[in-house]
DNA sequence: GCGCAATGTTAACATTGCAAACATGATAGC
DNA sequence: GCTATCATGTTTGCAATGTTAACATTGCGC
């Protein structure tokens, strides 16, 4: 009855030191920061919770205390990428010139580099989990930095530089051109430089705005 | 005069006569039919090998005769989807109007049913294995659905409907638009009903041919 | 001080991708 | 026609993974 209790004891003990750190104490958080780690430099099929455990340094299974599932910290993780696009893109708008066009395009660009910059991590956010509901709070992340695009070319409009009515599809369709530029352009050319890839973008974004503010 | 093809017929069809089946006869042919029905119900991460050959009825280790990895298998759907976006666009431009807006406009939408329908199949075709060098037949694939557009968008040029000096730089855009559009279709609003979808689509690609045929 | 909720641990199971080593049968060369 | 060969399937086996259940430890509110 006790006996195997006591063995399980001292089998769990083996180090009688280690009491102190039994629990991490900041263990969702660091899981994250990893995952996003190695999903950026090995990929997503590589990715393993209990890897990422054992390099934590503790048990394989405590990652289920803090996520159900591993979609659930991929989740987590989607989440955390559209908050980043998000700074970034409103980084870049307040860096540029005061004005909707060049607004939109800083934008733009800031969209691709992201992409291009850490393309697994991309293709997650975008990725099955979108399409697969349920997952609302994703849903939100993604449209905060839809939002983004959206307030810029309605300032545009309000401006009287776009010649457009409905802001939103404008939006709609400046996003896709972007998104698109960003993931297909590693299948134009796999191994263009920053550059090339950003001379291409502003070529596209040049016709885009030809066609939002033509007369 | 064609043994082979003969047998591969005969095999092909689930013929009582053929008893002996320890030759499964068509394996790899039915593996890659069976994984894309796979991949589009029940999406990528519930696609196994021993799965689909458990399916088949084969052992769990016979589709390693066709396909050195699980990768390589992906990569044939992926390329066989490359095939058949292609095959989509090339119908839809022979069916539009034979004008240069009509064609882009049809083949566009072509594309976008073409990834709405199949949402799993259009994330692998276009995912990691397309960044992940070493895949040129994935490469020449892909090139070859975008040489669809490319063609359709010089005739624009050649018959002065299109104002622009780049034929593939405008491909490149137009692809992009309705790649985007395809990709994040989901995220905007993905509960849509198709009409809706290719409303947008529409209003997003008249947007782009406000700049291409801007004088 | 006590008990409970949060967090970690161990053990166990089913499934998967993959590698040998071996079996089968169609076919080419004699 | 007989047989060696080679493409194709099979069996066995291993290590890794996701996930669950039962147990342990600790900090915090009472």
């Amino acid at each position: 009855m006790n006996f195997a209790k006591l063995v399980q004891v001292s089998a769990a003990m083996p180090n009688p030191d280690s009491s102190r750190d039994y629990h991490h104490g900041n263990l969702r958080q660091t899981l994250c920061t990893l995952a996003l780690d190695h999903l950026r430099k090995d990929g997503l099929k590589h990715l393993s919770l209990r890897a990422l455990a054992r390099e934590i340094g503790v048990s394989p299974t405590a990652p289920y205390r803090h996520f159900k599932d591993k979609e659930a910290l991929l989740q987590a993780l989607a989440v955390e990428g559209f908050g980043r696009l998000r700074e970034a893109n409103l980084r870049a708008i307040a860096e540029a010139d005061p004005n909707p066009e060049s607004q939109l395009r800083a934008a733009g660009l800031s969209y691709l580099e992201f992409a291009l910059g850490q393309p697994e991590l991309f293709d997650l956010m975008f990725g099955p989990l979108l399409r697969q509901g349920s997952h609302d709070a994703l849903h939100r992340a993604g449209d905060m930095s839809f939002a983004v695009l959206v307030e810029v070319i309605q300032q545009g409009i309000d401006q009287g530089v776009f010649n457009v009515d409905d802001a939103e599809a404008a939006a709609n369709t400046a996003w896709a051109l972007v998104h698109g530029l960003a993931h297909i352009g590693r299948a134009i050319c796999p191994d263009w430089s920053p550059q090339e890839v950003q001379g291409l973008a502003s070529e596209s974004m040049h016709l885009l705005l030809r066609g939002l503010t033509r007369p």
